[in-house]
RNA sequence: GGGCCUGUAGCUCAGGUGGUUAGAGCGCACGGCUGAUAACCGUGAGGCGGAUGGUUCGAGUCCAUCCAGGCCCA
C-alpha cells in the first residue's frame, strides 16, 4: 500500500511562483472594482481621523526612484494607520506651475518655430502638467498606493488658485509684503530675469583689475580685485573675512591692505618685490574703517563678511549689493543701499551721469579708464573664466537689481513665532528640528515674485500716472473671485478695469497697469494646507517629505500657516533620506546612473519595491542597490512561502480549539506571535518600518520555518486529521495566517490581498469576509497568550536543541545518518535540575529534536565544558513506512506490518478518504 | 566656508544608563532531505567596529580632531 495517500500532506491553490507583475495587475483590478479606497473611508466613517496631508511632486516627467520611496513610506503609513483603526482620508497633489514646465514648453515650441501669446503658452503649459499628473497617477496607482485619486488637489486648478490669492490678500491686510529691489540674473539682450536653471555657464574673457581704495590716510589703500569694473559705480562697501589676517604692505611711500593668504600671490603678479610689512590684523579689527568711493565722492565703509575667500583676489571684496547676490546678501545685514544705475536693456541711467547711455560692458574699459585718471588703478589684464549666459539668445548676463515682492519674516514678530511654534511640532528624527530651526533663524525675507510666465499671478496693479503700486485687498478680492471661476488665466484677460474703481490715491490718475509677475511657486504649494482647512481637517496630523524640504514644503508651508492661521499647519513632519545610488552617489542623467521604479516593477513587481524600500532605515540617506533588491527578492520568497505552508495546512481547518486545550509547543508559538505583534505595531507607529520588516521577517524565518513548521510536519502530516494534536497546530496556524497577513499588509499590500483571497476560499473557520485585508484591523496581541514560564522553559530546550544539531551534523558527516530522524539522541548533564526538566519534557524531545528517540543517559565521550551533553547513535528498530520515524513497534501489526503502533492507530481510527 | 545628518561582517539591520570571546537574517562555502521541492533543514568561514587621540580599571557605546559621503545654504 501507498502510504502517502493516507497522511495529509499541504494543499493550497496559492502558488508559490508569485508572478507578481501580472497578479498585480489583476488585484489592482479587484481593488478597482470593489473601489476599495472608498469601501476603507466608507467602514471608517465614524473613526477618529488621522489626516495626512501630501505634499505635492512636480508634474513635469515620470515617478524616479525618490518619488516612488516617498509614495510608498507614505502609503505604508496611510495603510498603516487605517488598519490602526483611524479614518485616513489620503488626497494627494501636484504641483503644476513653475518655470522647469514653462522651459520645457517653450522649448517645445521653439523647436516648432512658434512663437506663442501669453495666453496660448500658459494653456500649453496647462495640458503639459496635466499629461504628466495622468501619468504619475497611473504610476503611483501602480505602486499600490491607495487614496482619492479622482479627487486630487492641483495647484493650477481655479480653485486652488483662489486659494493661493485669498492667502496673498490676508498677508496684505496684514501687512506682511512689501516691495524692494533685488538683484536677479538679467539678459539685457531678452530684457528679463532668468532662473537659476535657465543659465548657461561658458568661458568668456574679462578684464581683471586690481584697484586701490584710498581711505582716510590717502597713502593707505584697501586693494581689491575685480573681473566686472562696470560695477564699481554701484559700489557701497568693502567686504574682509574677519577671520582672516590682513596685512599692511608697505610699497614706496605707499601702503595696500591685503590678506595674509594672498599676498604674496598678488605681489608677484604685479611684480612687486620690495615691500615690507608694516602691520598685520585681524579682518574683524577692520570692520567700520571708511574710504573713499573709487569714482565718486563719497565715503563707504568697510564691512565683514565670511563669504569672502582666500582662495582668489586680494580678500578684500567690492561690494555692490545691486549685482551679486552675495553682495545682497551682506547688504542686508549691513543695511546697505541696493545701488543698480542699469536699464533693462544694460546701459546705465542718468543716475551715473559720467557713464550714461552706455551698455555696461561697453563702459568697462571707460570705467578703467577713469580709474587711472585717478591714479587708483594698478593693474589691468586679460582673465579668462566660467561666466553665466542667457540660454535662449547665448549672450552673457548681468546682475541687475529689480523691483520685486516680499514677504517681511520679522513682521508681527513672525520669526520668533515660527521658532516658539516649531517646539510644539513632533519632529521626527529628532535633528530635524535642529534644521527647521536653523533655517527659519537664517532666512532672509521671501522674495514672492518671480518675472515668469507659467504660474498665479500676483494681483497688484501700478498707477499709470505716478508708477505707484497698488497693493489693495479689494483689486485682490476681484482677482480672486475672478480666477475662482476662471483660472488665474482671467488675471491677463480681463481689462484692467474689471479690477479697479477707484483713481490713485497718490495722482488720482484713473488708469493703471497690471502686474506681470507671478508667484514663487514654494507659494502656491505652502498654501496645500488650505486643501485641508476647507474640509475642515485642519491641521494636518503628518507631513512626511525628504530633507530637502525643510528650506523648501515644509519651511513654506509652515510660515504661511503662521502668517494666516498663527499656528502650524502639521502636528508631526517625518523625514526621509534621499535614495541614492549604489556608491552614494545622487542618481542623475549625467551620471548615468539612473534607475526607474517602473522597471523595477515591470520586472519584479510594487511589493518587491515596497519590501526592499521598508527595509531601509531612511532616516538618512539610503543606496539604491540592485543587489539589494535580490535579496528583497529572497526575503518576499521566504514570507511567501510561509504564508503558502500556512495555507497548505489549513484546507480542511474547521474546528478551533480553545487555549487551554493547545498543546505546549502550539502555545509557546502564539506567546512568541504576540510579542512580535506588539513589536511590529510599535515599529509601525514610530515609523521604523525596517524594525516591522526584520521582525516579520525573523519570526517567518526562526521562528516558524527553522523552528516550529519543521517540528510540525510530522504532526500535520501522519497525526488521525481530526486529532487534537493536529487540530491544536491547525488552531495556532490559523491564528499566525490571520496576524502575519495583517502585519504585512501596509507593506505588501498585493501579496497580502493574495493570501486574504485565499484564505476566504479555503479555510471556512475564518470570522472574516471582508472583502479585502486593507478593510481589517491589526491583529490584538491578546495577553492570554503571553506566558513567560513556558518561553523560559523553551530558552532551554533550544539550547539543548543547538547542541542536538551540532551532534546531529557530526553524525551526518560520519555518514552514520542522512536524515535525522535515523537517529537516536542522548542527553546527559550532571546537573539534576536540568535532568529533572529534561526528563519531564522527554515525551515532547524526540519530536522537538526531530528525531526518532531521546533518553536521558550517561554518555560515552562527556565534554564538561556544555550544559547538556548530547550524543548521536543510530536509531533503534525499523523505519514506519508512514511516518517514516524508526521504533521498536514497527511490525507489531499484521494488518500493517511496515507501521508502527500510531500509525496503525491512526489508520484504525481515521477515515481518509477526501 | 556655514547648518544638519551618516559611517558596526559583501548587503540589510541588533547591540537600555560604557563591563566578559560584537549578535541576527540574507549572500557565500560545504553537507542533508526529496511528504513546503525553482521549496525545506543543518554546519561553517566572514568584523583592527571610518581614522587618530583623549576620559576611564575598562568604549562600538562618552569627548575632541580628522577622513569619507549626503542634503541645504554660501
Amino acid at each position: 500500500m501507498n502510504y502517502k495517500e493516507t497522511i495529509q500532506l499541504p494543499h493550497t491553490d496559492f502558488p508559490m511562483r508569485a508572478n507578481l507583475p501580472e497578479k498585480e495587475s489583476e488585484i489592482l483590478q479587484d481593488w478597482a472594482r470593489i473601489q476599495v479606497y472608498k469601501c476603507i473611508q466608507e467602514s471608517r466613517k465614524d473613526s477618529e481621523p488621522y489626516i495626512f496631508h501630501d505634499g505635492p511632486p512636480y508634474a513635469n516627467g515620470h515617478i524616479h526612484m525618490g518619488t516612488a520611496f516617498n509614495r510608498i513610506l507614505k502609503d505604508i503609513i496611510v495603510k498603516y494607520k487605517t488598519m490602526a483603526g483611524y479614518k485616513v482620508p489620503f488626497i494627494p497633489g501636484w504641483d503644476c506651475h513653475g518655470m522647469p514646465i514653462e522651459r520645457e514648453v517653450i522649448k517645445e515650441l521653439r523647436e516648432k518655430g512658434q512663437n506663442l501669446s501669453n495666453e496660448e503658452l500658459r494653456e500649453s503649459c496647462k495640458k503639459f502638467a496635466q499629461k504628466f499628473v495622468g501619468i504619475q497617477k497611473e504610476e503611483f496607482t501602480r505602486l499600490g498606493v491607495f487614496g482619492e485619486w479622482d479627487n486630487p488637489y492641483i495647484t493650477m486648478d481655479p480653485e486652488y488658485e483662489a486659494k493661493v490669492i485669498d492667502i496673498f490678500r490676508v498677508l496684505v491686510e496684514n501687512g506682511y509684503v512689501y516691495r524692494d529691489k533685488r538683484p536677479v540674473h538679467w539678459c539685457t539682450s531678452c530684457k528679463t530675469a532668468l532662473a537659476e536653471a535657465e543659465l548657461e555657464y561658458k568661458e568668456i574673457g574679462s578684464p581683471s583689475i586690481y584697484v586701490k581704495f584710498k581711505t582716510q590716510n590717502p597713502k593707505v589703500s584697501i586693494f581689491i580685485w575685480t573681473t566686472t569694473p562696470w560695477t564699481l559705480p554701484a559700489n557701497v562697501a568693502v567686504a574682509l573675512n574677519p577671520k582672516l589676517r590682513y596685512d599692511f604692505v608697505k610699497v614706496g611711500s605707499e601702503t595696500l591692505i591685503i590678506a595674509s593668504d594672498l599676498k604674496d600671490a598678488v605681489l608677484e603678479k604685479l611684480g612687486i618685490k620690495d615691500y615690507e610689512i608694516e602691520k598685520s590684523v585681524a579682518g574683524e579689527e577692520l570692520e567700520g574703517m571708511t574710504y573713499k568711493h573709487p569714482l565718486f565722492d563719497k565715503e563707504c565703509k568697510v564691512i565683514l563678511s565670511t563669504f569672502v575667500s582666500k582662495e582668489s583676489g586680494t580678500g578684500c571684496v567690492h561690494i555692490a549689493p545691486g549685482h551679486g547676490y552675495e553682495d545682497y546678501q551682506v547688504g542686508l545685514l549691513y543695511k546697505l543701499p541696493v545701488i543698480s544705475p542699469v536699464d533693462e536693456s544694460g546701459c546705465f541711467t542718468d543716475e551715473v551721469s559720467e557713464f550714461k547711455g552706455k551698455y555696461v560692458f561697453d563702459a568697462d574699459k571707460h570705467i578703467i579708464e577713469a580709474l587711472k585718471k585717478k591714479g587708483t588703478l594698478v593693474h589691468n589684464e586679460e582673465f579668462s573664466h566660467s561666466y553665466p549666459h542667457c540660454w535662449r539668445c547665448k549672450n552673457p548676463l548681468i546682475f541687475r537689481a529689480t523691483p520685486q515682492w516680499f514677504l517681511r519674516i520679522d513682521h508681527k514678530n513672525l520669526r520668533e513665532r515660527c521658532v516658539n511654534e516649531i517646539e510644539n511640532v513632533h519632529w521626527i528624527p529628532r535633528w530635524s528640528k535642529e534644521r527647521i530651526l536653523h533655517n527659519i533663524l537664517d532666512r532672509p525675507d521671501w522674495c514672492l515674485s518671480r518675472q515668469r510666465r507659467w504660474g498665479i499671478p500676483i494681483p497688484v496693479l501700478y498707477c499709470k500716472g505716478c508708477g505707484a503700486p497698488v497693493l489693495d485687498t479689494k483689486v485682490i478680492e476681484q482677482a480672486r473671485d475672478i480666477i475662482k471661476k476662471e483660472g488665474s488665466i482671467g488675471w491677463f484677460t480681463h481689462p484692467v478695469k474689471d479690477f479697479i474703481k477707484d483713481s490713485c490715491r497718490e495722482c488720482g490718475n484713473k488708469e493703471f497697469v497690471k502686474e506681470k509677475d507671478i508667484f514663487d511657486v514654494w507659494f502656491d504649494s505652502g498654501a496645500s494646507w488650505t486643501v485641508i482647512k476647507s474640509q475642515g481637517l485642519f491641521p494636518a496630523d503628518l507631513y512626511c517629505e525628504g530633507v530637502d524640504h525643510h528650506r523648501g514644503w515644509f519651511q513654506h508651508s509652515f510660515l504661511l500657516s503662521m502668517t494666516n492661521e498663527e499656528k502650524s499647519c502639521f502636528k508631526s513632519v517625518l523625514t526621509h533620506g534621499l535614495i541614492l545610488d549604489k556608491e552614494m552617489k545622487k542618481m542623475s542623467k549625467s551620471l548615468g546612473n539612473v534607475i526607474s521604479p517602473m522597471s523595477i516593477i515591470e520586472k519584479q513587481g510594487a511589493d518587491i519595491l515596497r519590501l526592499y524600500f521598508s527595509a531601509l532605515d531612511y532616516t538618512c540617506d539610503v543606496p539604491f542597490d540592485p543587489d539589494g533588491l535580490e535579496s528583497a527578492v529572497t526575503a518576499y520568497r521566504r514570507i511567501r512561502n510561509t504564508f503558502k505552508f500556512l495555507l497548505g495546512n489549513l484546507y480542511d481547518f474547521e474546528t478551533k480549539l480553545p487555549y487551554d486545550k493547545l498543546l505546549e509547543l502550539d502555545r509557546l508559538i502564539l506567546h512568541r506571535l504576540a510579542l512580535l505583534i506588539k513589536k511590529v505595531k510599535q515599529g509601525y507607529e514610530n515609523f521604523e518600518f525596517y524594525k516591522v520588516y526584520h521582525s516579520i521577517y525573523n519570526y517567518c524565518t526562526l521562528d516558524l520555518s527553522k523552528f516550529y513548521l519543521d517540528i510540525l510536519k510530522d504532526r500535520l502530516y501522519t497525526y488521525g486529521k481530526n486529532s487534537p494534536g493536529r487540530r491544536s497546530a491547525q488552531t495556532v496556524l490559523h491564528e499566525t495566517l490571520l496576524a502575519l497577513v495583517k502585519l504585512v499588509a501596509p507593506i505588501i499590500p498585493f501579496t497580502a490581498e493574495e493570501v486574504w483571497q485565499h484564505i476566504t476560499l479555503n479555510s471556512q473557520p475564518s470570522t472574516h469576509n471582508s472583502q479585502s485585508v486593507h478593510l481589517e484591523l491589526l491583529p490584538f496581541a491578546n495577553p492570554e497568550w503571553i506566558d513567560e514560564k513556558l518561553a523560559k522553559d523553551y530558552e532551554l530546550i533550544e539550547a539543548v536543541r543547538d547542541d542536538v544539531l551540532l551532534a546531529l551534523e557530526s553524525a551526518r558527516n560520519k555518514k552514520l545518518i542522512g536524515n535525522t530522524l535515523e537517529a537516536k539522541v542522548t542527553l546527559w548533564t550532571e546537573d539534576k535540575d536540568t535532568r529533572d526538566f529534561l526528563q519531564q519534557k522527554l515525551p515532547n524531545l524526540p519530536n522537538i529534536f526531530i528525531v526518532s528517540q531521546v533518553n536521558i543517559d550517561k554518555v560515552p565521550e562527556m565534554s564538561h565544558l556544555k550544559k547538556v551533553d548530547a550524543f548521536v547513535d543510530k536509531a533503534e528498530g525499523k523505519r514506519c513506512e508512514r511516518c517514516w520515524i524508526w521504533s521498536k513497534d514497527v511490525g507489531l501489526s499484521s494488518e500493517y506490518p511496515t507501521l508502527c503502533s500510531k500509525c496503525v492507530r491512526v489508520l484504525k481510527e481515521d477515515n481518509y478518504e477526501r
